[in-house]
DNA sequence: CTGAAAGCGCTAACAC
DNA sequence: GTGTTAGCGCTTTCAG
């Protein structure tokens, strides 16, 4: 059987409302009765009723993350158990609570997002891994739930929160160069994704910065998959390229598998880069030079967006880039090439990326 | 500004109390009241007020996902994440929403539970790796909320789901057995879990079935970290056993780490065999020999018995015990050695396990 | 078959 | 400072 504030209220012979003043912390209550309430709602173990609270109050305390069908690598890959977890530890201390949607196919999702969105369940968001082009983003945009979004969506006007895509290319370009790399290729990530459309950016950017162009023939896009990293470095093989970077880890291992296959030296006879840093680029033969993003805090700085725009502390739309850094491994040549290497490796993370 | 059961009366012409029997789905409605209800409905995208609903109705709809702070593996490996993946499959389907309770630290745990628990915002748990003697655990088996475990707890009067632990170890020692093996070692998984007790039971009256014992000082326990198996696998190789079954494929990375910089070869100088089927027991070097657990599908059973404690549908404690199968790869040496392989191929998983 | 009315437990004016 | 009073939007008797 559980409590209520008038049992409380009775049980400290007060009345309900001087209970829930009590219970919000509000200032206008005489210390002893303070004391005397809190006393009664620790030896009774009350608790104030969710339901309750929420239908008067109009919220909820719980935001939802929502995690996309297409998403199928939720498995192979840490990035959204960290993703998650970062934002678990944020709501955690924000004493928010965490409602996880994970839909296993478009029907599922245009069937629970309208219903979830309205029902007012939820405070708020986060939504995850969205592509171009998609519709029901566009739709919820519209509703009025503070929304923020991992990664740079493809419209206007939301908020959202995405590690430094443009910066991270830019700084494997200038580290290729710097290295000596005169014919350096692309395995691009889609150009459908916002991170393809960044990282290529980046990459062209700082070729330029370094005097260099990307040649048409030595880029070939991939879709984050390690196969398509495979075929992607069999295409290229042929048009000899010095150096390349894919635009993924993922990618990265399927292109260094093809080399494997072909005979070709990492890094002797061809530098490879990647870019996420997954726990793979560590144990990768040869250790993989990569850009390291922060996907914990990608989430709790989502999170505390999120919670900001349902305070109303934050009332426009407002884009959060998150630093990465450069982490030379081997798969470069960075340490016999040149002196950059130790540059590379002592520069404080985020720099000027 | 969002709609109430009363704004859809007065457009459809009928009371509150009629449009709540058509969205309830109740039979007293007359055919065409109903269909100009819910056309109304459509028209205007009214959804139920998540919060009023549950306030009378004593139900949320929401059911919690529990992951106890020493769970630092959650990036590691894939077991999470596929568990999850298993309950959200399961409470899409069943109409119910997942919350998910990540804690980082004891203090969040003792601190957060108990104001789930009772607030009402929950109708029931699924709890992950308790460990033995816990206990919240022990606490919460008195409160009023369901709950369903995942893994075997050490106190009775839970419901639980749980891999077929006894099973699985003692159909890794019958095969070990029936290849010829005659000095079979363990490196064990930490009988401070049930998960370790259970497979080291099952190994041992697997031996039994054989004909073998397991001698004491071919036992060397771990803590299912690759370090521990490591460490474990050192101590176990000048006793010199011809197999040995490492209860968690995690530990069997870092025995066969152990073997590798020993110069021992697998399997041709020793079988290693181990448990969970993990992603790198497909692409360690030999391909591992190891028992399959169906971890999305205990997810899914979770959250299917939760409902039906929920519903009333069962009311006592119930187990369910999943079958698991041997997946024979190239550790234990088996196409070399039997003809016991082509059955163990081919054998219909779950069969006796 | 349908409507009126009561109340779930809480917060938030509004009085005192 | 504290109590009284209205609801929040819904389900659920109880009449009709």
């Amino acid at each position: 059987m559980n409590l209520t504030l008038e049992d409380i209220g009775r049980l400290a012979g007060v009345s309900r409302s001087t209970v829930s003043r009590v219970v919000n912390d509000e200032v206008s209550v005489s210390p002893d009765v303070r004391t005397r309430v809190w006393e009664v709602i620790r030896r009774t173990g009350y608790t104030p009723n969710a339901a309750a609270r929420s239908l008067v109050s109009g919220r909820s305390g719980v935001i939802g993350v929502v995690i996309p069908s297409r998403v199928h690598s939720l498995f192979e890959d840490p990035y959204f158990p960290r993703l998650i977890q970062g934002i678990s530890a944020a709501s955690n201390q924000q004493n928010l609570l965490l409602s996880l949607f994970i839909f296993q196919s478009e029907e599922e999702e245009s069937e629970l997002y309208p219903r979830v969105v309205t029902s007012g369940m939820l405070d708020g968001l986060i939504i995850t891994a969205t592509r171009m082009g998609d519709r029901l983003l566009a739709q919820m945009t519209f509703s009025e739930l503070p929304i923020v979004m991992v990664g740079r969506p493809d419209i206007e006007g939301v908020s959202y929160v995405d590690a430094d895509n443009v910066g991270g290319a830019r700084r494997v370009a200038l580290h290729l160069c710097s290295l000596g790399y005169q014919k350096i290729g692309l395995i691009g990530a889609p150009t459908s994704t916002t991170a393809g459309v960044d990282r290529l950016n980046g990459f062209i950017e700082g070729l330029a910065m370094s005097g260099q162009v990307l040649h048409p023939d030595l880029r070939v896009d991939g879709d984050y998959s390690e196969a398509s990293g495979y075929l992607a470095m069999r295409e290229l093989i042929p048009r000899s390229p010095d150096a390349v970077f894919v635009a993924s880890d993922t990618m990265a291992m399927g292109a260094m598998r093809a080399l494997r296959e072909a005979g070709i030296r990492i890094p002797d006879d061809m530098a490879i880069a990647g870019f996420d840093d997954m726990p793979a680029a560590q144990t990768s033969m040869p250790p993989l030079t990569t850009i390291h993003q922060p996907v914990a805090k990608t989430g709790a700085r989502s999170l505390l967006l999120l919670d900001d725009l349902i305070k109303g502390i934050v009332t426009r739309p407002t884009a959060e880039i998150l630093p990465v850094n450069l982490v030379v491994r081997e798969s470069c040549g960075a340490h016999r090439r040149s002196a950059e290497v130790d540059l590379g490796l002592v520069e404080p993370s985020g720099g000027k990326n």
